[in-house]
DNA sequence: CGCTATCTTGACTTTATTCAAGGCTTGTGG
DNA sequence: CCACAAGCCTTGAATAAAGTCAAGATAGCG
């Protein structure tokens, strides 16, 4: 019933994976490839929102300005995850791409469109979308009461098990907690996607304290920093616990 | 098409005012009344999910325990809300009464084949979902980057305009930023369904620092706080231009 | 090779927490 | 109806945590 993924123009795998063929026909035609540089704005809060997309490749950031003009970090997309607000008369947030980005665009309307008659699809979605608010209410929990040092240690852990995972095993199919439940955690390395300040945005900490709380890990021998992004986990578990540091 | 709110066994005016007399036969036969008292739990965090409900008169909070054994309140309920994680494996959060509230609740396996049957019903779920999250999100700016003054101004002026709007425009038909744009807002008095504890744990803050905060808000005229849990907003946009002093 | 960004580190300040009393409310029983 | 107890709220002083300001160090890039 379900296609491949590198069949099909949407090439969002978590998504055709439970599609039927009909859906992804309908999707694939209304889609458009589309490719943004780091930096670039797919989404401006405030405008009426006009597209929906698919993430394909990279990630980006759900960001706002607050009344003090720094920007805050509200949620990171990363490949298959869906992107926009059907349904809204206006953005809330911006979308900004965080590295170079592979979307399937989708024009708003058109999308609802097909939500409105594809039921799986407008299924598949609210699945999605209920995953992603467990998810922004667990961060609640940790802007709330986590330690500087939960915070960062908790970002670089589950940024390493979001690389680590596979796409297809990503979005709403994978459940509440796919993040939290990756079994035994291993030592691995990779790139982060954010700056220090992006970072810090993210987390509701200063660039200063991002870095000293790094340090900090590196020098307990927990994670390296080889040159500007990188970032090798050496002691995954000792990471998750540091994550756990709570008031 | 749509039914008097009275008229039928689910009581959520908000959503009956969009759904049609096949949805609300189905809806009404399949609700069990219910009364919890305050500080009773409706749903507990790692158990399977087994109900769903509306929340009709009362306040409820969303909460889940930190490492440290702590709580962190992640959302309240107010009437019309939506209740319960369809889908879902296992509950991420408690949802506990904070004042003694009335329910309409659905077994949850009965309430997704409802889902399944009527679209209308999925749609409107789905709406009520996506503006949830703009709302959690929203609230994750705040966590993130408002001083300790602008989160207590905040919540005091975000609790008087959902305690001063009428049933029916709660929820999702009445949009995203339903809370922010209620126009001129006017002088006031309500009594918090919290405790100071609780809402320390929802602005991630101590009691004392609470405390403190109404108590500055009192000297400064904003506020009157008559008795144990009364507010009285004596000037309404004042007490909006603090809770926007972000760092 | 030098320039610019970004990142790190240090000293000091501000903010919120912690610890410790003390004061109101509320409800109960004499 | 008043006294008393229990819980909740407020206030103050000391402490700890993160923020701010200010240099330097590194890394990338032309």
């Amino acid at each position: 019933m379900a296609r491949s993924c590198d069949e099909c123009g949407v090439r969002d795998r978590a998504l055709c994976a439970s599609l039927g063929d009909d859906e992804l026909v309908t999707l694939g035609r209304l889609g458009v490839q589309r490719r943004l540089a780091r930096g670039d704005t797919l989404i401006r809060a405030g405008d009426p929102p006009l597209v929906c997309a698919n993430l394909q490749s990279g990630v980006m950031k759900i960001a706002t300005l607050t009344p003090a003009g720094t920007e805050s970090i509200v949620g990171l997309l990363y490949p298959g995850d869906f992107i926009g607000r059907p349904f809204a008369t206006a953005n809330e947030h911006d979308v900004i791409a965080l590295t170079d980005v592979e979307l399937c665009v989708f024009p708003r309307a058109m999308f609802e469109r097909v939500l409105a008659d594809h039921q799986r699809m407008e299924h598949l979605l609210l699945q999605r979308t209920l995953a992603e608010l467990d998810r922004a209410r667990r961060w609640l929990t940790r802007m709330g009461r986590a330690t500087a040092a939960a915070r960062v240690a908790g970002f670089l852990d589950d940024m390493g098990r979001r690389l680590a995972m596979p796409d297809c095993q990503r979005s709403a199919l994978a459940g509440p907690d796919s993040q939290r439940s990756g079994g035994v955690a291993r030592s691995m390395a990779y790139d982060l996607p954010l700056s220090r300040g992006e970072i810090a945005d993210l987390l509701g900490l200063t660039i200063e304290t991002v870095s000293r709380q790094m340090t900090r890990l590196r020098a307990a021998g927990i994670i390296g920093l080889p040159g500007g992004r990188g970032i090798v986990i050496n002691d995954p578990s000792a990471l998750a616990a540091a994550a756990e540091e709570y008031v």
